[in-house]
RNA sequence: GGUGGGGUAGCGAAGUGGCCAACCGCAUCAGACUGUAAAUCUGACCUCUAUGAGUUCGAUGGUUCGAAUCCAUCCCCCACCA
């Protein structure tokens, strides 16, 4: 714990929306330097998406930048929650997970964790350890810390109450399984989304209750996905994941909005206010070209997560197929007949379409070509030939091999 | 348990016997323009051995020349009351 309490309060509050609060913020961090022991930063993932995307990285960042002031971060996978099915918000019910997918999920949840974190500093629990065994009348007894008015106060469940929409009993008791995870860790931090505020405010209030000094409570934006409007998340697939490949990466970092990419320079690379500020600057004066302010984040965010060289490959990559419309260095080569066919059912055997009715649609679009000619007419047929390269849209290629 | 409302393509939502493969919006895909940005314009958007055919409107069975539309049974969802 090398740095001052000021440093330390100036690194961890950056980025952050919500903070309850500043001020024991500081109380607590003077006392962990007092007593020399690192703070415990309680952090909850849900085992049932098993793939890390950017967005996760917000508050895996911040979780870092406290492991980086000397802090323990402490993670708990939510198995006990997973195998029951979290109903929250719009999709009513989530699959159940079985003991195995849960165990699988967290194993590849923790590599990909590690990306960010230091395992040095990091402890990982599994829910189950304390709910398993717990009997029904200790769950009542808990949840008489809670009332019904304090759960519905909770912003999306005013609104759906107010909408008349229903709230399932689970998810009520949802809020109360996270706060009383925060009282089994004796978390003095626990961060999350906005979105978790409330749940994050509970475990505060349980602590209390329990006679057990209340967590701070501190939320980090959510990121919007590619599309721009929604937050990224798995189910809306617009998504960049923590596993995607370099070019994926660096691809669908390039699609992302010029007006978004702030946000990604902020949220994801934690780059400071000041030196987005004057990015934002030079391009707003038409110094520097937004496609290369984006073309300089797609590089980092590829570094960061893959290598250097990987960034420098993906966009090399990236400028002969999309700014040279040149084709990718790596086509993926489908084995056919050497019988002359039809060219809709090529592009179905060669996964540039899901059917011949789709085949059929991006040809009349003008979206095939074969070789060098783009095709219109959906009757063309051809004799495969080793080495052809079908292309259809800007994504999809083939490469012909004959059949011997 | 009672009363009322409802289940239509990825989502939302029309359609209440033939003009319905099903209006419209969103999302998506493709083309043009570009910086694979945004915005805009255009087209497509169940499947197939494809100017035609086959399968769709919670499920099954029925009435009819003909059903998403009518009838019966069943399944599921929601609200209110208890």
């Amino acid at each position: 714990m090398s740095m001052d309490i000021a440093q330390q309060l100036a690194r961890l509050t950056a980025r952050i929306v919500d903070l309850h609060s500043l001020a024991e913020l500081k109380t607590r961090l003077e006392k962990a330097t007092a007593e020399g022991r690192p703070l415990r930063i309680k952090m909850g993932a849900d085992p049932s998406a098993p793939d890390l995307h950017l967005g996760h990285c917000v508050a895996m960042n911040k979780l870092r930048e406290f492991q980086e002031c000397g802090h323990t971060v402490v993670f708990i996978i939510g198995d006990f929650t997973g195998m029951i099915g979290d109903p929250s918000g719009k999709n009513a019910t989530r699959p159940q997970l079985s003991r195995e997918q849960v165990l699988e999920n967290a194993k590849s949840y923790q590599e990909q964790v590690f990306k960010i974190l230091d395992p040095a500093r990091t402890e990982i629990h599994f829910n189950s350890e304390w709910f398993g065994p717990m009997t029904f009348d200790k769950v009542i007894r808990l949840s008489a810390h809670v009332t019904v008015a304090q759960l519905l106060a909770r912003d999306d469940f005013a609104k759906r109450y107010a909408a008349k929409q229903p709230i399932s009993l689970v998810e009520f008791l949802y809020p109360l399984v996270q706060a009383y995870d925060s009282v089994m860790v004796r978390a003095d931090v626990e961060l999350g989304g906005t979105d978790q505020l409330f749940n994050l405010l509970l475990g505060r209030e349980l602590q209390r209750a329990l006679g057990q000094e209340p967590q701070i409570v501190m939320t980090l934006p959510l990121l919007e996905g590619l599309d721009g409007v929604h937050k990224m998340s798995k189910s809306l697939g617009n998504y960049i994941a923590v596993n995607d490949t370099p070019n994926d990466m660096y691809g669908k970092t390039m699609s992302v909005s010029d007006d978004l990419m702030w946000r990604y320079y902020s949220l994801v690379l934690c780059m400071p206010d000041a030196e987005i500020a004057a990015l934002r600057a030079d391009v707003a004066a038409g110094r520097r070209h937004p496609r290369d302010v984006k073309d300089a984040l797609a590089r980092r965010i590829v570094a960061q997560f893959h290598s250097d060289d990987d960034a420098e490959a993906a966009a090399a990559e990236f400028a002969r197929v999309f700014a040279k419309n040149q084709l990718p260095a790596d086509i993926p080569v489908v084995v056919v007949p050497p019988a002359e066919t039809g060219l809709l059912s090529l592009m179905v055997a060669a996964h540039l379409a899901p059917s011949t009715s789709e085949a059929r649609r991006l040809v009349q679009a003008g979206a095939v070509h074969v070789g060098d000619e783009r095709i219109t007419d959906f009757r063309h047929r051809l004799v495969p030939s080793d080495g052809l390269v079908l292309r259809a849209g800007k994504r999809g290629f083939a490469k012909l091999k004959v059949a011997p």
